[in-house]
DNA sequence: TTATATTTGCCAATATTTGTCAAGACAATA
DNA sequence: TATTGTCTTGACAAATATTGGCAAATATAA
């Protein structure tokens, strides 16, 4: 299954007419890793999501989010407690956030 | 900030009045190990949670379900959009588990 | 076909995780 | 105060995972 990241980005990509090599070019990476980027072969560094949203004129926080969401469901895909370690981890997320 | 599953570890384990050595013993780790896992300092592997359920005789699921919620946790704690991200991944998560 | 674009498998470099050891902190008590 | 037992911490090497890049394979278009 393809990641929400990496759909995205073809998504954009495509309709911006932009080849697989022009968009690794502004990014300066091998052309392979945008194109397993884009399959959800591998995923992006985090650090390179703002320099990617800039040159595809996208939401920085919308890639972000995608982003991290692959993340996640990577960690939890093949877990059979997925959903109830998801209620827990946004519990204390909550309350981390309440204290600061 | 310590970790759910650690703190349930250290609770299981100190009720029962047993020591880190002998918990480390039976688990076949350094005691060093399971010190850092109960504060948080260090993850168990995946691995050696059915074992150490078995061990402190607590229910493995629920042991399964705070690891897994610290694996989440790590991975967004420190996101801004961690929130979001968190709603498209258990969409995901969701989409998957009607397909099969 | 030919040219161009994309995908895939593999490798080496790098980063991260893991387990072990040894030294230190701490508390109880002789 | 010295001793003993428990727990904590940091440093280190080994094992494992991730990353970027190359080059060959495959697909697409003219």
């Amino acid at each position: 299954m393809a990641t929400q990241f990496g759909e995205r980005i073809r998504e954009l990509r495509t309709k911006q007419n932009m080849l697989l090599r022009q968009l690794a070019s502004l990014l300066d990476v091998d052309t392979s890793i945008i194109s397993k980027v884009e399959r959800g072969d591998r995923q992006l560094k985090k650090e390179q999501i703002p320099l990617l949203a800039q040159i595809l004129k996208a939401d920085v926080e919308e890639l972000q989010t995608l982003w991290l969401a692959d993340q996640i469901y990577e960690v939890v895909k093949d877990e059979k407690m997925a959903n109830e370690a998801m209620q827990v981890a946004e519990k204390k997320l909550n309350f981390k956030k309440r204290k600061q």
